[in-house]
DNA sequence: ATCCTTGAATTGGTTAACCAATTTATTTAA
DNA sequence: TTAAATAAATTGGTTAACCAATTCAAGGAT
């Protein structure tokens, strides 16, 4: 029994100066697993180990440790250790952290993501939207005006809204919540793509509202077609520069 | 600048016997935000007050505040405090683990996001799946049909991964954590609907195959008609006995 | 009165020692 | 040689003291 898928060693040598040893121990072992590296139910060295190992204290070591487990990367059993957990789904955030992944293709398939969902939203938010739906809709839209015609920074923040408030119209808070993790990183990604405006940008304010219009008339088709118009403009830009 | 929205008190008495004080903590405050009696910028008691309050450790209550914040619920600052975040969007999870809304209404919701992502999955699967992705979805499929026939209890299981190749051959990997975060908790949550097989599930095997052709011959429309088929019935059976 | 200085009190953050449970190694008895 | 008994070492978990930075209030100079 003493052979076991045991611990690995040296793949933890310190590296330069660490400003942050938490963060390098959560990129590092979950670099180490997406490489294969590490297989599910291979044990860590303890804390204690990993601590002297990377010239760090076991807080730090415990606090990146709690926060894999949080993840669903690692199970840690008390006198047992920590080990690579089994089947492992990744969260959002986590994909967007992560390394091995080109910026360019993640941002891709986040618009991507998103895309859908707006898309579907119109549609659900044609056919459900309350009065009040659509006079939040209809307000998100003037402060996007605002924004846009003004000297404003603060467009695609207002845009966010306005795409917000038809998700929060479907009435369905997980699709709300699927929207609202997709978009804040798409946001602050400051692709150049979307940080300043060319001659195409003129089109928003229209297309914005024929999709006001097509949900207020309550007619699904119409507004999944100008959603889909809209948004699939945006992802143009995105994927012009690379392919796929 | 002494009046400020500052500290609440009482509304942490101590309850009954606290088994698990970090999750009650967690649960608590949730509570109180969501029911609006903690609004943003309010700021919690200090560690040592609210462990004392509570009749509990300062670790427990640290624990606690750090997976809010982890959370977006909280911003702790330190020699500041820990105030109630302006702007909370809620993860799936916590929806999920929330109070106020029914369950069978969060069930339809879930189910309803699924739907969408399922569907346009589908579509995407069938414009660019790999010969690797067609192989590994109709692996599922075979270790479905497997645990179905079988007397396998274990069959929604096999169902989700089936579902799961299918999101993986869109080639996205944010589609791919999006699905995989809306799923498990419907399987694990003991619908009863779900549980028992009636006459109705002996449609799923075809289903799946008329999937599996569609995006084997790359046909985007006959996938995604195929699967909103599919999943459109299994959207009815939640929805009867609940007006949406 | 008003503003600035100053020092005590409070804040979240960190560290190191300690704990109980488990695992591993050693010793002892058959 | 084998197996059981026992002691030592190792594990993650917890606690309490300590730290630096900030806040806040009291005091004094203008």
């Amino acid at each position: 029994m003493s052979k076991e898928s045991t611990l690995d060693l040296s793949l933890f040598e310190k590296m330069k100066v660490q400003n942050d040893p938490e963060e390098f121990i959560i990129s590092r072992i979950r670099e180490l697993v997406h490489r294969g590296d590490l297989k599910p139910g291979t044990r860590l060295p303890s804390e204690r180990a990993l601590a002297e190992s990377l010239n760090t204290t076991r807080g730090s070591v415990r606090k990146a440790l709690q926060k894999l487990e949080f993840y669903g990367l690692v199970d840690i059993s008390p006198q047992s250790g920590t080990r690579i957990a089994s089947l492992h789904q990744e969260t959002v955030e986590e994909l967007i952290n992560s390394i091995p992944v080109s910026r360019n293709r993640k941002m891709a398939d986040l618009m991507e993501a998103r895309f859908i969902l707006d898309v579907q939203c119109a549609r659900l938010a044609a056919e459900r939207r309350t009065d009040a739906d659509l006079s939040l809709i209809e307000t998100r839209q003037e402060g996007f005006l605002k924004a846009f015609y003004g000297s404003s920074e603060s467009f695609l923040e207002e845009d966010y809204l306005f795409h917000l408030a038809i998700a929060h119209a479907t009435g369905n808070h997980i699709l709300v919540s699927l929207f609202s993790q997709l978009t804040p990183p798409i946001v602050t990604s400051n692709q150049p793509h979307l940080g300043q405006r060319d001659r195409d940008f003129s089109r928003i304010p229209s297309e914005h509202q024929k999709i006001i219009d097509a949900i207020r008339s309550g007619s699904p088709e119409e507004a999944e077609e100008a959603m889909t118009g809209h948004r699939n403009w945006a992802l143009k830009r995105i994927f012009e520069g690379e392919g796929k």
